[in-house]
RNA sequence: GCCCCCAUCGUCUAGCCCGGUCUAGGACACCGCCUUUUCACGGCGAUAACAGGGGUUCGAAUCCCCUUGGGGGUGCCA
């Protein structure tokens, strides 16, 4: 049997973070199995699905890595893959089951049903079912209460027995007798519901594991109903643990960013953001925590999933992006590069040799991308202010020396950029002719030549700063400290 | 209310199914130290958990029950 799983998004608004982890939890199993990984849009909702989160949803899932086979965007054998597209299959399968008297119409309207159920006893109300009213109506009274142009539903005949569902990650549930009573399968609307849409077009797709969300877990039984009304076998479930935040309430809006758009638009990898959402829930065979989509694929079980639900916490996110960052080829690194720093940066300006020289340096000391502008800010900015830090540094013996001796080299240069090695023959000969070392040689060095207190290695940012900055910064240094 | 699910460091988790090798392992964060061309990275180290109570057993984080806590469902939402 060849796998087959599926994501059901509703595009009723961005990719959820908790989506995108399930989608991902599907592809990297159809990776694994050699299946089939399809996207169907579950847009029966009418009031609130719209095509354009459809289509951002999809980007998401491009940017994320996740690539379906079938779906809405590019066809395949088991089409449509838009649940408003197939309307007309959900009715005729209804109609079936009322012919099977497996389901009927309902006539009750909404102010009826509410009215029973205040008659009902205070300690019945909480698990009010529906009475089953219309359940006995004949076919023939239907077919006229339809013809006389009443609204109804249809409901399936809940059967009255037990369902035992046997998951991948609970183990065996069960749900006794009289859990849900006859549901609504198809709306007044004519359009069919959750329950029965998933159910036809996860059979009629041929479906063979379902991973989705733990809020599905009680459902499931209702949807049992409907596959055993049709004969049909079911798939494979597994019900992952919810996603929840800080506080433990499921993730929303007040936790933070909980799209994955959000995180792109902040710069985040994709391979950070799927690694780490990966292992939310999931734990890798070896324990190992920093990995590739593609390096876990193969090694991808169902069987790993853990039970709790979990918090989504950014600070490791963060830590992953960092890691995956280093990781990056330099081709990578610069395309990403060019995206994220602001067109008006200086650093579009410079040579592609600069620019990979630049990166190679700044991917081991930044986490994000976005980052990156405020890093490079020291080498173009030839702004100059006095700190306390500074006053001190200008107040030691040593520093006008090396400022004297600075001014000189600097202004004297033809060359865009210094050399690392010219680098090392100025503190060399600070050392060796001045006879200052230790600290009083590099902070004054700093100091003098980067008009900051701290920084990174001077070494490394120095032959990225333009010599042009360079002279103006010291000048205007020097003329300060006098 | 009723039904279902869950419970290991602050967080993500390993271990649980198949009790002993667990004075419970790893990672993030935090703290300390090392490096000192400082931050970051890296290295080293420290603090930190089996929710509580009963069983079963020679032995329980692991099996059973109860309590408590949390989550989900209970829709003509998905």
């Amino acid at each position: 049997m060849t796998v087959r799983v599926r994501f059901a998004p509703s595009p009723t608004g961005y990719l959820h973070v908790g989506g995108g982890r399930t989608a991902l939890y599907n592809y990297l199993f159809a990776k694994a199995k050699g299946g089939t990984y399809i996207l169907r849009v579950e847009d029966t909702d009418e009031a609130r699905s719209t095509r354009e989160f459809e289509d951002l949803q999809i980007a998401d899932l491009k940017w994320l890595g996740v690539h379906h086979t079938e779906g809405p965007d590019v066809g395949g054998p088991y089409g449509p893959y838009r649940q408003s597209e197939r309307k007309q299959i959900y009715l005729d399968h209804a109609h079936k089951l009322i012919e099977m008297n497996k389901a009927y119409h309902c006539f009750c309207t909404e102010e009826e049903l509410e009215a029973r159920k205040k008659d009902l006893p205070p300690d019945e109300n909480g698990s009010y079912h529906y009475d089953g009213k219309c359940r006995g109506l004949s076919k023939d009274e239907s077919n006229k209460r339809l013809a006389a142009g009443e609204k109804a539903v249809i409901r399936l005949k809940a059967p009255a027995k037990t369902y035992v569902l046997k998951d991948h990650v609970r183990g065996e549930v069960n749900f006794p007798e009289g859990m849900v009573g006859d549901f609504v399968i198809i709306r007044s609307g004519g359009l069919p519901v959750f329950n029965f849409c998933n159910v036809i077009d996860d059979w009629l797709m041929k479906i063979t594991h379902v991973i989705r969300a733990e809020e599905h877990l009680s459902n499931t039984v209702r949807q049992l109903m409907v596959y055993e009304a049709f004969g049909a076998t079911p798939p494979e479930y597994a019900h992952i643990s919810l996603l929840i935040g800080k506080d433990r309430q499921k993730l929303s809006k007040r936790h933070g960013a909980t799209s994955v758009n959000q995180y792109r638009e902040e710069t985040y990898l994709p391979a950070a953001m799927t690694n780490y959402l990966c292992q939310l829930g999931w734990s890798h065979p070896e324990e190992k925590d920093i990995f590739t989509m593609d390096e876990v694929a193969p090694l991808f079980s169902i069987d790993r999933f853990n039970k709790s639900p979990a918090i989504f916490d950014v600070e490791k996110l963060n830590f992953m992006n960092g890691q995956h960052l280093k990781k990056l080829p330099i081709e990578t690194l610069l395309k990403q590069a060019d995206q994220a720093v602001p067109k008006d940066h200086p650093y579009h300006k410079q040579s592609p040799e600069w620019k990979m020289e630049c990166l190679n340096f700044y991917k081991d000391h930044i986490l994000f991308f976005k980052e990156l502008p405020e890093s490079m800010k020291v080498l173009f900015d030839d702004s100059f202010e006095m700190t306390p830090e500074l006053t001190d540094i200008f107040s030691w013996e040593t520093t006008p020396k090396i400022a004297e001796y600075l001014v000189g080299v600097v202004n004297n240069l033809t060359t865009p950029f210094i050399t690392a090695a010219q680098f090392d023959d100025w503190s060399n000969h600070i050392k060796n002719e001045l006879k200052i070392k230790g600290k009083p040689l590099f902070m004054g060095m700093r100091a003098v030549l980067t008009a900051q207190g701290h920084g990174k290695e001077l070494k490394f940012i120095l032959p990225l700063t333009p010599s042009e900055i360079l002279k103006k910064r010291v000048n205007k240094i020097a003329g300060a400290m006098k």
